[in-house]
Order: structure tokens, then sequence, then C-alpha cells
DNA sequence: GTCTATAACTCGATAGAC
DNA sequence: GTCTATCGAGTTATAGAC
């Protein structure tokens, strides 16, 4: 398979085919020969540019980890109430996964596996916003804006009900029976559903 | 590492090895020689009680994805409530996971990665209650018990909502810092706030 | 930068003794 | 039933030509 552009860089299609095979098959699952091919390069070339299969599963492993935090910090200093923030969060998290529906299995899979020492060393380079989460649920609280609730639970909450069934997604297509088009549309009403779940759940 | 009850069949120690690996790395990552190991005998035997690596998996994951759907059926067949039934369902579901937290990762990895054919082929043995849960949402639809819903939302909902925080479980660690004993509280008080989410997001 | 050829190694599986 | 020893396929990684 060749490019078409031929303005994309080798790098890029090697990241591109990357992405694909390591979100399809997990690292451990993953063949550098099945990157190469998607890619229309061989493995050789695989490790000129990436010295081995690890320093590549790192390299889309990071930037997979960055986008499993849609722009939250964004969302969360804005000046804004805490119930258009929270559905800001919801709509950002369901919009950036349905684009890349494969990407929670992996994180989730990969996460579990992946040493301490390597996950600290990922994350120095893209900090998840938890501490500013957990404040801008505090200080609602303090302001009396929602009832007096522990901050992961909410953050649970909001994630779980956006994330998950992207996850699950797999399973409930076997289960049920429903097809690509009827998942789009059930996720686009929980962009609406679920901040109203979130909300009447904490409001005074 | 020799088991102390000498009543336990080597067949027995076997399924407790390979449940662990493969839950810990997945089908493609486990290998014989760690799960000979755990079980304190050698590949050779291995090979003697299943035939192959791929036996062995497909009776783990056969037996995994029925402990997935806890005695669901049970709890929608029986004589009560809808909101009872729901908080029912949701303790099912956090204790069950809770004693098997790996679960859940497992078998969303793997479900992903499995053709068709083969789910198709283990869930004919442990068909999910599905079709029951539904048809249980629609009748208290019907009933006016609850406002008009679309089932699946409900159903996903719920299931995010007792299942994800366990699959996020060690992302939640790595980021929060939190201790396995406090995870633990608060998967115990979801056993309460789940239940309640659910009824006030559907209640007339 | 890109390719072919191959070295080095891992791992599932089997043969065969006890 | 259980073991040791080993084969052979498949995989990452490198050497070296162009």
């Amino acid at each position: 398979m060749v490019n078409k552009a031929k303005d994309i860089s080798t790098e890029q299609k090697i990241l591109e085919a990357a992405r694909q095979v390591f979100f399809d098959k997990g690292m451990d699952g993953a063949r550098m020969q099945d990157i190469a091919d998607k890619a229309g390069i061989n493995k050789a070339l695989l490790h000129y540019y990436f010295r081995s299969k690890e320093k590549l599963f790192e390299t889309i492993f990071a930037e997979s980890f960055n986008n499993f935090f849609p722009k939250l910090s964004l969302i969360l200093e804005s000046d804004t109430d805490f119930s258009v923030k929270i559905e800001m969060i919801c709509t950002a998290y369901i919009d950036q996964i349905h684009s890349m529906p494969y990407l929670p299995i992996f994180i989730l899979h990969e996460v579990a596996r992946q040493p301490e020492s390597f996950l600290k060393k990922i994350w120095s380079s893209y900090p998840p916003p938890v501490k500013l989460f957990i404040k801008v649920v505090e200080t609602a609280v303090k302001k009396k804006e929602i009832k007096p609730v522990h901050p992961l639970q909410v953050i649970m909450n909001i994630v779980s009900l956006c994330i998950f069934p992207f996850a699950a997604k797999p399973l409930l297509q076997q289960v049920t029976g429903i097809s690509k088009k009827q998942f789009s549309v059930l996720m686009e009403e929980r962009k609406k559903l679920v901040p109203q779940m979130i909300i009447q759940s904490i409001k005074k």
C-alpha cells in the first residue's frame, strides 16, 4: 500500500500504521511486519526510524495517554458555571473517543501491564489534570453550588459514563446486534444524557 | 511452588494458574512457561491436560465471560420492584468484580480481538441475558413506573458505573495515588450511590 | 533512506523415558 | 501422569549492498 500524498513523510506513515496495529492488537499482539506492511515499507526501515519495537510502542503509548485526557485543563480553568463545565467535559470526552474508539481498551490494557516507573516517566510529560478536577469539585461544594460529595466519585461517574460504552462497544455489538450507526446515535444522545445525570445527582 | 492441599487436582492447579497469568498478561502476553511455573508443574504437562495454549485460553475465557454477567437472570426474573432490581444488580456487579478486579480489562481486551465466530460459539454456552434486561426496562416504561427511556442507555449506565472504575483502577491509582484500601471504600460506597443515580435519572 | 538476507532468540509443541 | 530434552516456526533486530 503506497501513500498517495507524497508529502507525507515516512515517519508519519510509520506512526499512523503503528497506531492502528498497536490499538488493534496491543503491544504483545502487534507484529513489526504488520506495521511495516501497513506503512508500505519494510521491517528494516522501522528500526532505522525507531530503534526498537519498544521505542515505537512508547511513542504511540505516550501520545495516546495524552489523547485519553481531552483538553480538560482548558475546560476546568475556563470561567464558566460548574454545570456548564460538566457538559463541556462530557462532550469533549465523547467526541474525542468517538474519533478513536479503540483508545480506551488500549490505554486500560496497557496501563495495567506497564511497570510503575515507565508510567511515571510517560505522564511527567503528559500529566492528567486530576488535582485541578478535584479542586473544581471541592470549590463547587464549598460555594454550596452542589451537595457535599466525594470528588473522586463524581470524576469516576463522568469518566465511566462517557468512556465505558466505547470500551464495551465490541461486546455490546456482539450481544445486542446493534449496528455501527445505531451505536453512534446512542453516543450522540449521551452528550445530553450524561451531563443531566451527573448534575441531577449532585445538585442541592 | 507446590500446592499444600494434596487433594487439589493438577487440572485445578493449572486452571488457577492460567487464570492468573491470562488475566494479568492477556492471551498474547501470557507464556505457557509462566503458567507451568505458577502451577508447580512443567510445560509438557500443560499440553497433556489441555492440548494447546489456545484450548487453555478458550477454557479460561469462557468461564470468565460467564463471570462477567453475574447472576443477572435470577435478579431480573425475581418478583421485585424495578428499583429493587436495579439495586440488586449494582450490588451483584460490584461484589462480583471486586473479587476479580482484573476481569473487566481481560474481557474487554479479548472480546475486541477474537473473531466473531469464536465469540458466537462461547456465549452459545454462556448467553448474557440482554434480551431479558431490555424487556424488564420496557415493561417498567409501559407500566409508567419510569420515564420513557432507551433501554440500552439504562443498561449502559448501570454497567458503566459499576464496572468502569475497576477497569480504570490501575490508572486511577497511578494518577491519584490512592491506596488499595481507599479504592475498596469508594467501591463499597458505590453500591448505594450508583442505584440512587440510576433511579433518579429515570423516575417519573 | 531504503532494501534483501540472515543472525539470534523465544516460545509452543512433541518425542520418548520413567 | 509426569518428567527432560529438543525441534521447528515465528519474531525482533542487524549487517551490508545500493
